[in-house]
DNA sequence: TTTAGTATTAGGACTAGGTACTAAAAGTAG
DNA sequence: CTACTTTTAGTACCTAGTCCTAATACTAAA
């Protein structure tokens, strides 16, 4: 019973378990592995996991700031360099998160977004009128690529802007997009007369 | 000092109070409020608020489905209807996290994904070699709005697709996008040869 | 087989952040 | 003054732990 190995391989399991669902508590994990609550304990204290109540808040933190930064992040990535009106630089990790489960593959989407959110940093327009986009995606993108988007404004007709990103993975380009956006010079575009 | 004002006050305070920060014990809000522990309790009670520690759970078991099914839904909005390789139709309710702060604009990019993989869903090929998109924003969509996208497979070539989809909010086409997409047939596109 | 060392278990005292309940005190309006 | 509401106080209890000490149980080497 009491043996070095068995308590490497519980640990091991310990710690897989309460990445998979950390919402157990100790008695839980007892009955679970057949041993008593303070073994439980012991192996957390070895492991350094905190106990359910740390576990449960510091996700709902967690969550939370990762839930805004991904759904309300002005740019999609991070902002290397920018030149206002001119050109810039954003970088981004692929997540597990950002691929589609079958293939393995980036979404789209998120190149999108990347790139989008660049074009728009740029021209630091007040309030978009329309936009229209020419995409390609080229090359797949795996979990773990650090994809690197550059965009530069090609054009610019009183407040219509040409901007061309290019998003590329250890040099290769994997993502190219075309942004054509009518920007409203000074209104507010506000009025909400859309709602369902 | 036990005057029903005073107490409404204080109940409608701490909702607000708790809705901004969650993370508040019954004994820091008694500080805040310089009413007892048990004062606050009764609060809580009549309002139906849980203690700290449900509140955290919940906070952190939402948060994260919620996460889940924003990173790493296969389709972005509900989808409604479905003809394999013919048609598809689904709906996206605007939340205020999908807004530009500065405008109150919904972003592109979320409209691009919704079309984006409706496009993909109609044509269930096992991988994606690669695709282009045009498309076009056309009129901008605010928070509250409740958008329908239906998606067509126009022409069909070996393993190239042409979809068009097209965004509607209130009968009015705000956003549309022509795909071409090039799918292989049936290969597995795993390598992770371009991890960084 | 004894012994040293590790692994496990048991138990007690204590903690935070509560619930549930009873009782008393303080304030307020008629 | 009285009836009523509001607030406070205090007790017993709960969960899911911490920290600590002490006692077993097991394993491997001498």
């Amino acid at each position: 019973m009491g043996s070095a190995a068995n308590k490497k391989l519980r640990q091991t399991k310990l710690q897989s378990l309460l990445a998979k669902n950390p919402f157990l508590t100790d008695e839980n994990l007892a009955e679970q592995f057949e041993v008593s609550i303070q073994t439980i304990r012991l192996d957390r204290l070895a492991l350094g996991i905190p106990e359910l109540r740390e576990r449960t808040r510091f996700m709902a933190e967690n969550a939370q700031k990762k839930l805004q930064s991904i759904t309300s992040a002005d740019i999609v990535g991070e902002l290397i360099d920018l030149e206002m009106g001119a050109s810039g630089i954003s970088m981004l990790t692929v997540t597990r998160e950002m691929i589609l489960q079958k293939t393995g593959v980036c979404r789209e989407q998120y190149l999108f977004a990347q790139a989008n959110s660049l074009a728009l940093a740029i021209i630091d327009a007040p309030s978009i009128q329309s936009s229209v986009a020419n995409v390609k995606y080229k090359i797949p993108v795996y979990a773990g690529s650090v994809v690197v988007a550059r965009a530069e404004v090609k054009r610019k007709q009183d407040n219509k802007y040409t901007i061309w990103v290019k998003i590329r993975n250890n040099r290769k380009e994997v993502f190219r997009a075309k942004f054509l956006i009518a920007s409203l010079p000074e209104e507010r575009g506000q009025e909400d007369e859309n709602r369902s």
